[in-house]
DNA sequence: GCCAACGTTGGC
DNA sequence: GCCAACGTTGGC
């Protein structure tokens, strides 16, 4: 599931939320704004208990940052219903909702960045949805896939590049 | 229902 | 800031 770190103002408001800004959070977190019927679908098929990978996008090391839990699953995304919300979407009606959000909670933060660059040269990733519909913002993540990324956080970017996971 | 034009995402 | 990829819109 994807992120911007950095601060970028949309209509007058600040987009940004990093995974620091989850571990923050004092609630269960809304996953609101995603306005993709592919992405919602994924999201909708999310139950509870599921963990989510958090990715940093649009920064200047994209990737993934940490792990994070589905503690509510898909409900009617009420920001869309705002005309002060920068992604306020008219054609989502209250009596037949667009967009639907889970909640998330913060789990884990990878002691360094598993970066976009990283992942691509994995041939065990080579088929992540990251990479074939990378415009998603959520996108679909295998066990195999997330365990093996998981597996990737303790190790030093240099030891890989001397022994590819291939 | 086709598809050209347009808009958005996000890496680089 | 550029632009490739691809989703959405709307005229026909």
């Amino acid at each position: 599931m994807k992120s911007e770190p950095d601060s970028r103002i949309v209509d007058g408001k600040d987009v940004k939320f990093s995974i620091t800004d989850l571990e923050n959070a004092k609630e269960p977190e809304p996953w609101t704004g995603v306005r993709n019927y592919a992405a919602r679908n994924n999201m909708q098929a999310m139950k509870k208990g599921e963990l989510a990978l958090f990715y940093h996008s649009n920064t200047k090391v994209p990737g993934v940052a940490g792990i994070m839990e589905i503690v509510e699953e898909a409900t009617i995304d009420k920001t869309a219903f705002d005309p002060e919300n920068p992604y306020y979407d008219p054609k989502s009606k209250r009596e037949k909702p667009a967009w639907y959000c889970v909640s998330v909670t913060f789990r884990e933060r990878f002691p360094r960045i598993i970066s976009l660059h990283e992942l691509r040269k994995h041939d065990t990733l080579s088929r992540m949805e990251l990479f074939s519909k990378a415009r998603l913002s959520v996108s679909r993540v295998t066990a195999e896939e997330f365990h093996f990324i998981a597996s990737l956080k303790d190790m030093e970017d240099e030891v890989i590049d001397y022994f590819p996971q291939t």
